[in-house]
DNA sequence: CTTATAACCAAGTAATTTAGTCAAGAATAG
DNA sequence: CTATTCTTGACTAAATTACTTGGTTATAAG
């Protein structure tokens, strides 16, 4: 799992595609304008969400893209490590071969950790975040802590491939 | 909050200093010759580590480094985001006066899932990773889920700053 | 059928971050 | 005094990120 501002694209853009969705699809160039990212970019991005399944596109005029299954079951871990690669950066490769005295003894927590980051933002969808935002529309009142993450979430949520 | 692999060989190397201090301080070329990172790349995240509190360095002979504070109040949040620079990433730079009819509206909907995940990180302190790795040392059982995360943390640990 | 639209695709480039080297200095135990 | 180890700074190579450019395909609308 790997959280950069590349990630946060992602992110945005999936919220600004989910929240502007009426019938038509949305196109990349509205969501380039409202949320300030290139276009191309965005091109670059959406080619991999789109083959992971999390959106589809449409062609010609009136296309743009939808997302590819409910937004209650697109989790922000899917859309995240959609967009980026795996990382490893153990310098045994996972073979548990590091010479010394305590081989591989901390990348087994570190992975074990990892894995558990990745199943925390599994369990926050993105219509989560739609509700977040819904709620304070037009209110001025400052943003609160989301609802309680429950770490038990729906086995449909968790295909997303680490 | 970034998660690349700056924050893992961070938490690996503060790992590796947890579990092996004794009496004498822990030094850099120990840890290196561990874990498999250069020496001078330890040299400049434990230097950020330093300037946080996180790790205390004692020069000379017999000198190294030891934990700033008990491992129960280091959390993995802490170590994460002592080594890496604050994301922004907003075309606007958090002042919300980005044109068009939705200013801001995402940015602010990552800010709170930011948070969120700052908050589930600095739940894991190096000591449950500590224990964990005790529990299974020696014995070949796959490592299992750590214990369930307690959202509410003990408030001596919240002390990192965004 | 033509045309405009918009997804798709690939190559290249600038900026940033990461990971590492190298060289020096300062504190300190023996 | 001397070896050790932290501490600091400058510099470099590699990787990643963000973006540009220039296309091609599919398709709705005229």
């Amino acid at each position: 799992m790997r959280l950069t501002t590349r990630g946060r694209y992602a992110v945005t853009a999936m919220l600004d595609l989910a929240l502007n969705i009426e019938k038509r699809p949305v196109t990349l160039s509205e969501i380039a304008d409202r949320q300030g990212i290139s276009q191309s970019y965005l091109e670059q991005l959406f080619s991999k969400l789109r083959k992971k399944g999390l959106v589809d596109g449409t062609r010609g005029p009136g296309g743009g893209y939808k997302l590819g299954r409910s937004a209650a079951l697109i989790s922000v871990g899917d859309v995240i490590s959609a967009v980026n690669e795996p990382v490893d950066a153990t310098q045994c490769g996972g073979q548990k071969n590091c010479r010394g005295e305590n081989p591989c003894l901390t990348h087994d927590l570190w992975q074990e950790l990892s894995l558990q980051i990745q199943n925390f933002l599994s369990g926050v969808s993105l219509k989560e975040l739609m509700d977040k935002e819904s709620k304070n529309s037009g209110a001025k009142a400052p943003l609160t802590s989301l609802t309680p993450i429950h770490m038990q979430v729906n086995s449909a949520i968790k295909t997303s491939v680490f």
